[in-house]
DNA sequence: TATAAAGTTGTTATATTATAACAATGCGTA
DNA sequence: TACGCATTGTTATAATATAACAACTTTATA
């Protein structure tokens, strides 16, 4: 129940609010512009409360859109391991969370020899709704 | 043998080239710069061969680095699976090609219904050789 | 208490990445 | 030829992100 939104900044509380928020994934400078009213001014405000909350995994940058959404798993600290589905339609983004991928990805190794500790995994194709409508 | 390069346009073969004698990942802007002392002077005709060259699969998109490699498969010509192991220290990148992880995830399918028709996984670690000189 | 250390904040400026918009050119083909 | 269409060149600007440093807070410790 209690989370660890004691450790946040006030900063990173209101930036984090507005993407919990959010339906959507955002994009720093329209949480620049809604935070506005709230006293942050600047791009390094915002892109400062972002790092943080993304290094505790509260939040995730979906890296093909330059955007951010919140952490699906109330309980989520880490941000090593995450898989989103993403429309190329409508643009919904969906934070996949299968237990079977992430065993399936935790455990994979190449044959480099390299160990992985993190992974960033984006499925795109058309959601449900969008198959729908467009076939 | 014979390469689709016959469908490249003059711009677009002188970007995969430069692009495909990198040994790391290139950015857009330092190809530009690489570029210029053969006719190519803006970001939108650097920009335009990329765009062209990723849709072809000649050329992978780095999202996490905004950085740029060539396709490692010589037959490559689509672009909807990508799987890339990146050095946290040396920042090396290589092409994961191994055909059990492309086939999970080709098949995989979620709870939502949706089917994707395309993917991109970046993992994150330390290279053999960085793992040695750091621990 | 005071004062250092570490972290957070605010601020200005600027770097980096990417696209809009439109004119000019070349090229196949009807 | 003259049309359509893709590619190219060009200028300007949008969008994303960080450097650098001063001010302030909190905590830690002498």
């Amino acid at each position: 129940m209690t989370q660890k939104i004691d450790f946040l900044s006030k900063n990173q509380q209101i930036v984090l609010e507005i993407i919990e928020k959010a339906k959507e994934p955002l994009k720093a400078y329209s949480i620049l512009f809604s935070v506005q009213k709230k006293g942050i001014k600047a791009p390094p405000q915002v892109y400062r409360a972002l790092d943080r909350l993304i290094k505790l995994g509260k939040i995730h940058k979906i890296e093909s859109k330059n955007a951010f959404v919140a952490c699906k798993n109330d309980n989520c600290t880490i941000s090593n391991a995450t898989a989103f589905s993403i429309c190329d339609n409508c643009e919904m983004v969906t934070e996949i969370s299968n237990p079977k991928l992430s065993k399936y990805l935790a455990n994979f190794h190449d044959e480099t020899g390299m160990r992985y500790n993190k992974y960033n995994l984006e499925f795109f194709g058309l959601c449900k709704k969008c198959k729908k409508n467009k076939i």
